[in-house]
DNA sequence: CGCGCCATCGGGGACTCCCCTGAAAGATCC
DNA sequence: GGATCTTTCAGGGGAGTCCCCGATGGCGCG
């Protein structure tokens, strides 16, 4: 199967089939294109089929997007580079890829160049990431995605945010009360509150929003 | 492909001052060394005043490591890149680099040709981190520190940290016990013993448990 | 001054959490 | 085969959570 030892064995995924037909085109000639899919199920199936070095992925993908591919094979192996290629540069989309696995993420305007050093660099190990990008996932890394003044925290009071602080650390009721100088009554209607306008069901998933805010 | 145009300038922060002579030596003609320093406040005194595009950072160093001076010079500027170059590539220090903001790490092995390289990479907002190193920072990211098998993660039995990883989704007994398929008794029971064995008292604590040690 | 918003409380109820005791089946080890 | 561990499940009870219904007083605003 292998052709020239020196060629990257390379398995493309994008649901855009003239996109994949550039992609073959422009590497073709450097990489050894093992396979392709369209598809999360097709695009597992032939990774795990044809075992590349490489897998070119994009992020926004029928069936669950490139996540559910990268997830899905790194629980079998870990042999498996993933560079993701995508017409969004957003930290949300760059932060969920490389958190289920992928050491590299660039987007579709790169230069043709480029994206081959990009795959040689992936292949040995490297991360890469394009500049903005790599800045994303850095401060996502250090903790503080900065700007976005929170709408969400806006429409809550002073107490109601003081009262949330207190709940997201795990205090009970009667502990926040007993802190805040409250009634139990008093922080229970506060916790509604915020629950209400938060629009979420329970404690535990305050303490989830609050430590995604970095509250805590 | 840059050589004496434009050349990117650079300061040196290393304890050794023979291994600064090297630098100087080996990147002296294709960069603009505007400075240098053997510890941590000379260090950031220097970088204030020079304004370098990169600096070229030890991570031990006396007065506080190379942490010290990321976060003291990133706190006025955002202009200044960091690249570690250490001895080290313990996973630790290469995590406490990153969190304090520097944007790559290689140890000081690597060729001066990648080391050039690497510097050019930084400066243009890329992260950069030599193969090892980079699985140690992506992996951190993803919330698998390799190394350190915990030994209070040990004494839980598979079913027990199944339980656990549910709890401290914020999912409530019934749910959990709806996903394994099990009795809400059977949740509690595995509960019950999760947080006598980590000594712990409410599910919160779990949580807070779970999501230190990236669990979740 | 009336109106709205905020903060402070209460009763009551449904549900959840956590612990206690107890038990039965299966796996593993010696 | 017996000891141990794991996994499964049950009843009961005290504490905690979350919601419903209400109430009072303070504050600013037109």
């Amino acid at each position: 199967m292998s052709a020239a030892p020196n060629r990257i064995r390379v398995f493309l995924v994008d649901d855009h089939h003239l996109f994949r037909s550039g992609l073959r085109t422009e590497l073709g000639e450097a990489f050894d294109i093992v396979g392709e899919a369209g598809d999360v199920d097709t695009a597992i199936e032939g990774i795990r089929g044809t075992r590349p070095e490489v897998v070119l992925l994009d992020v926004h993908l029928p069936g669950g997007g490139g996540v559910a591919v990268v997830e899905n094979v790194l629980r079998d192996t870990e042999e498996v580079r993933f560079l993701a290629l995508s017409v969004s540069d957003a930290p949300r989309d760059v932060i969920l890829l490389i958190r289920s696995g992928a050491r590299g993420y660039v987007t579709k305007s790169i230069a043709p160049a480029d994206l081959a050093e990009a795959m040689r660099r992936v292949r040995d190990g490297d991360a890469v990431f394009s500049p903005r990008l790599a800045g994303f996932v850095l401060d996502a890394f250090r903790g503080e995605v900065p700007g976005a003044v929170d709408p969400e925290l806006d429409q809550l009071t002073a107490r109601e945010r003081e009262v949330l602080r207190h709940i997201a650390r795990g205090f009970t009721y009667k502990e926040v009360a007993a802190r805040l100088h409250l009634s139990v009554k008093t922080v229970e209607t506060h916790v509604s509150s915020v629950l209400r306008k938060l629009q979420l069901s329970s404690r535990h998933e305050l303490t989830r929003w609050a430590t995604d805010r970095r509250m805590v």
